[in-house]
DNA sequence: ATGTTC
């Protein structure tokens, strides 16, 4: 694959076969040793109908289904543009919140342990049912699938801040709940606020560096303030959704005369019964991720307030798996386009209409995770941002779980994290060893490269004083 | 990511 070098931290893939249009990879050289087989994937992702500007890679780029994870693809809408579930990924709304607590660390380390404690106890993760909420039934379900996260608020479980400071407000609109299949509803009532496993986590953080200190007051952090940050996703319920949708597609896209260089790319237009039926069931799992994270920061109030009486408000949260219908100016033409970003994080510029009034002159703030006992990341969007606004998600895996876990054992591991100050309240030592940081690329050098590349501007670091793993 | 291979 031959990448040409434009300017630092960005690369180019000139179009060639079936490509539509150039493959642009925001990255190092480092970054990106052992990335082929996502870069095979980045032309192929160039080859879909209607796709515009370039196929995009962010730093963080690693292979993926279809797509590689860190891609954003934008097709337009009103040209035949397809729509792909493979594009957004299994685990559909998978997303990031962040909340500041009213405290600072140092004043909660002799009850740190109890607050690990208490949230072990109520923080349902890994593998399978458990939630904090059981929906009445199917109905119950149905209200969250709309609603999102206003939902849970209305119903007790948050405050008006974390529906402001919520991507969209808390609510996607247009979710349609006749597209998620029976199976995909009863995989996701057990699951209602829960976090599930891989590289999905709970932190307790702490600033540890503060970049930008305006930006920072702004959106609610200061230095040494303590920090919770959630990353999951729509669990089950999203993973079916996928499934489905792909299969219905795969069958329909001949009809639409659309052939792609992997059948895991299968899309129709968005403009077409099968592509409003993803999206209205991808709207539906939205939803139902951002209800995830809301109730999860319910149950984790709740033990700090019980434990530490501390208070916590909401940061921002944002997904970096959805696609998206967004106006953007291509070749001097306003065009609508369906946004795909799939490990890829939303980073509207300072002044951007969407962004809540309290934070607008600043960019959006963007949540990076880190690896587990590293860093994590509090960015802003900037002016000029390239890849239709768009910046990294983490770190990217590059050793598989099965050699992540030759590595160390789950109880080294633990022992190791605890021994660097870092509490731990895993469900599984297995799972534990497989998300060890060794197995990720270094999430300092991801950002960096994502500053460097003019996608997003750093505010704060944070990193972990404990974390509630799957 | 995922009732971790319908």
């Amino acid at each position: 694959m031959e990448l040409v070098e434009e300017r630092p931290f960005r690369f180019r893939i000139e179009p060639h076969g079936d490509m539509r249009v150039p493959g642009v990879v925001f990255a190092s050289r480092e970054l990106l040793e052992d990335a082929e087989q996502s870069l095979r994937q980045v032309v192929n992702v160039a080859t879909l109908p209607g796709i515009v500007g370039a196929s995009y890679a962010m730093p963080d780029v690693h292979w993926g289904y279809g797509f590689p994870i860190g891609g954003v693809a934008a097709t337009a809408v009103d040209e035949g543009g397809v729509v792909s579930p493979g594009g957004v990924g299994f685990d559909i709304s998978c997303g990031v919140r962040l909340l500041a607590a009213d405290c600072a660390g140092r004043e909660i380390e002799r009850a740190l342990p109890a607050v690990m404690d208490g949230l072990g106890q109520v923080i349902p993760r890994g593998a399978g049912p458990g939630g904090v909420w059981k929906p009445s039934g199917r109905s119950e379900l149905e209200r969250i699938l709309r609603g999102g996260s206003r939902y849970a608020v209305e119903q007790g479980h948050g405050e008006e801040r974390d529906l402001t400071r919520c991507e969209d407000g808390g609510t996607v609109a247009d979710a349609d709940v006749a597209q998620v299949s029976g199976r995909a509803q009863e995989r996701g009532l057990g699951q209602v606020g829960s976090l599930g496993s891989a590289n999905h986590f709970l932190e307790v953080q702490q600033v540890a560096e503060v970049y930008d200190e305006t930006v920072a007051a702004a959106f609610g952090v200061a230095l040494g303030q303590v920090c919770v940050m959630v990353h999951c996703g729509s669990r089950g319920l999203g993973h079916q959704i996928c499934t489905d949708h792909v299969r219905a597609m795969d069958w329909a896209m001949a009809r639409y005369g659309i052939t792609v260089p992997d059948r895991q790319l299968a899309c129709t237009p968005v403009d077409s019964p099968e592509g409003r039926d993803y999206l209205g069931a991808m709207a539906a799992a939205a939803n139902y991720g951002r209800a995830n994270r809301q109730l999860l920061s319910d149950a984790t109030r709740r033990i700090f307030r019980r434990e530490v009486g501390a208070r916590l408000s909401l940061v921002y949260d944002v997904s970096h798996n959805l696609a998206k219908i967004e106006t953007h100016v291509v070749d001097g033409t306003r065009r609508r386009l369906c946004v795909h970003r799939k490990g890829a994080t939303r980073a509207f510029p300072p002044g951007h209409p969407e962004l809540p009034n309290d934070i607008r002159e600043f960019g959006q703030p963007v949540l990076i995770p880190g690896t587990m006992g590293t860093a994590s990341y509090l960015l802003t969007g900037v002016t000029g941002g390239d890849a239709f606004f768009s910046t990294c998600h983490g770190a990217g895996r590059v050793m598989s779980r099965h050699a992540a876990a030759r590595t160390i054992t789950g109880k080294d591991l633990r022992t190791r994290l605890e021994r660097d100050g870092i509490a731990v309240r895993p469900k599984s030592l297995r799972s534990l060893a497989e998300e060890t940081p060794e197995a990720y690329k270094d999430v300092d050098a991801v950002v960096a490269a994502s500053e460097g590349a003019g996608l997003c501007r750093t505010v704060a670091r944070l990193v972990p004083l404990g974390v509630v793993k799957g």
